[in-house]
DNA sequence: GAAACAACGCGAAAATGTTTCGCACAGTGC
DNA sequence: GCACTGTGCGAAACATTTTCGCGTTGTTTC
């Protein structure tokens, strides 16, 4: 018996597009490089020959030539949490010499049809990221299972669900920063303490929800649902008002996002109510630390910093083939007191 | 007589490198792609050599994926101006099919020898981009030089000098901005109005301050030069608190940046004064629209989306090989009246 | 209408860089 | 002294890009 008798399928080469095309391996080369002095019938030829015998130039070599290239995909860039999260992350790539591509998943259509599809994880692997970073989005059990079978490594910075335990993740102990900021407002001597969150379909904000409610406890406090809401940022300010027209009204706020607070003293200030002389308001990531707004916001510092350099190490990390340190890491908060809190009056 | 008797000092390839060394080009080649097989002294003297001879490839990285792929550069990503760039450059990018690579010029190293020097854009060269976009930064001639030499295209966004007239340029009008704006504050009314800019070592700040100039003068109203300061936006808000304790005081503000207007609506408000009942306030670049501050800040849009998109478009035309429609485009601002300015008192 | 000319498309060969494979040599065990 | 083994290196094979010249085609000139 001799070897198989088929052709073991060898990778295709600039000779063998060239041969099935019926043209030099130069003209190959010169179409797939734009190089001028080929005609464009022979340039389309080529091109069908290429898809067809699906070539790619061998001096790719992954890991020598060209740095290793991370894709990091953000729901969106329209906040300075994500400004915040890509600056760490181009300093990281940087220190380790791998290059960092931004992207966000849908710039152009918001809708919830432009979710992180299968056949779109596929599209990236072909294009060579050797890492995938995804931030504050969730992907599909679809999608990790192609990730999986791609053997393309994934971790998630502040995922909105913990599908998977098998996806490693980073982020920072939502529960303990809401325990936090809330323990903060109590200390100050406020018992009637507002929750204005956003929307409970992310399990950050239903830990931070929990870390409020655990810190009234702790504090001997019932939690009173007329001073919760969970409607979302965009009703944050007018919510915050309406709990201000309670008979019995909350001296302070928790709001779970730097935005929702400044939207909330926006609205406060113009139902002429005064912050912090009037009600104490306490923010939830510090994204706006260098906002000159009229009264610095106090909020719970998240290591954005941190977090987006574990993140990287981790999946080079997983790159290299060794395994994570831990596959759901959470970093700690810290409360930073600025201007908006103060004692409650009288 | 024969050619020149020396050599003409040719660009330095893998084998001058090896011969240099005394080893084989095979070893070489190993040492720059970290293969192993090559003993740690050989190592070292090749890395020498390398140095030395300013050896760099010459063939390129490959594009990936086979899409082109720009890179943008930045020189802070701490600021809503260049996340809303991004924002702009990565859906052009979808819609053009091209990978955006966003970087920071120097994310370790603020000080100003981080320049973008000429070794850089070779070394940015070697991996394979096919345009640059260099946002609010200057380029030197030297670097501009390289660029030409590689044939690699660079179109600079909102560019801090006109230095070079051959290089393309997408940015807005300033003066004209700066016009808009200042003529709002006079048509309500306002004669006293303080000019708070930012250092005029960027040109586009100068035509600003000669905008705002230009309108008083156009409302027959001569510069008091203590209502301008051009100390830099870090001392913007106490610049104007300091004008405020003029004998006669200016009723409004021109501040050209919006980070510099809330510094100063900020100092104001702690100085005791209302903004827009006592004083008003316009910004520049309308890049914190989406800030529920107390205040909305009236300010001159400039039309990030379309710079970005613009300058995509052009640094892709001149990638394929085509002039630019123009070297120095200016897009047109549009004053956004919100709540920071009114009437002055009485 | 023919000769001269210009432009373009293409391939052979040279140039450049990467990978494979085998040789030489030093150290080690028997 | 002989076999064995691992390491460092180079020759040659391989992959791709670039240069340069040749032939074809279309156009202008007389």
């Amino acid at each position: 018996m001799d070897s198989m008798p088929e052709a073991p399928r060898r990778r295709a080469t600039l000779d063998s597009v060239a041969e099935v095309v019926g043209v030099s391996k130069a003209t190959v080369s010169k179409v797939l490089n734009d190089r001028p002095g080929v005609s464009e019938a022979t340039r389309l030829r080529v091109h069908d020959a290429v898809r067809l015998l699906d070539y790619a130039p061998t001096t790719r070599a992954p890991e020598s030539g060209g740095r290793r290239r991370i894709l990091v995909l953000f729901d969106t860039l329209a906040n300075l949490y994500s400004l915040r999260m890509l600056d760490a992350l181009l300093a990281g790539g940087h220190a380790a010499d791998v290059e960092i591509v931004a992207d966000v998943i849908a710039p152009l259509d918001p809708g919830p049809a432009s979710r992180l599809e299968p056949h779109r994880i596929r599209a990236l692997w072909q294009r060579g990221y050797a890492g995938l970073l995804v931030v504050t989005t969730q992907l599909s059990r679809d999608a990790l299972r192609v990730c999986a079978e791609l053997d393309l490594p994934v971790v998630s910075i502040d995922p909105p669900n913990a599908l998977d335990p098998d996806v490693a993740s980073v982020g920072s102990n939502n529960w303990s920063g809401a325990m936090q900021a809330t323990e903060h407002l109590l200390g100050l001597g406020h018992r009637r303490i507002g929750f204005v969150g956003g929307l409970a379909t992310h399990a950050g904000l239903r830990e931070r929800r929990a870390g409020y409610r655990s810190a009234l406890e702790a504090a001997g406090l019932d939690e009173d649902s007329a001073l919760v809401s969970e409607d979302g940022m965009v009703s944050a300010g007018p919510e915050a008002v309406r709990m201000m027209d309670l008979v019995d009204p909350p001296t302070a706020f928790f709001v779970s996002s730097d935005p929702g607070a400044l939207a909330v003293m926006r609205e406060l200030a113009r139902a002429g109510l005064r912050v912090p002389d009037d009600v104490s308001v306490v923010g939830y990531d510090d994204t706006y630390a260098a906002l000159p707004a009229p009264v610095l916001l106090t909020t719970v510092h998240t290591p954005l910093d941190e977090i987006g350099r574990t993140a990287l190490s981790t999946v080079l990390a997983m790159i290299e083939g060794s395994a994570p340190l831990s596959h759901h890491l959470q970093l700690a908060t810290s409360l930073v007191v600025r201007e908006s809190t103060a004692a409650p009056r009288g």
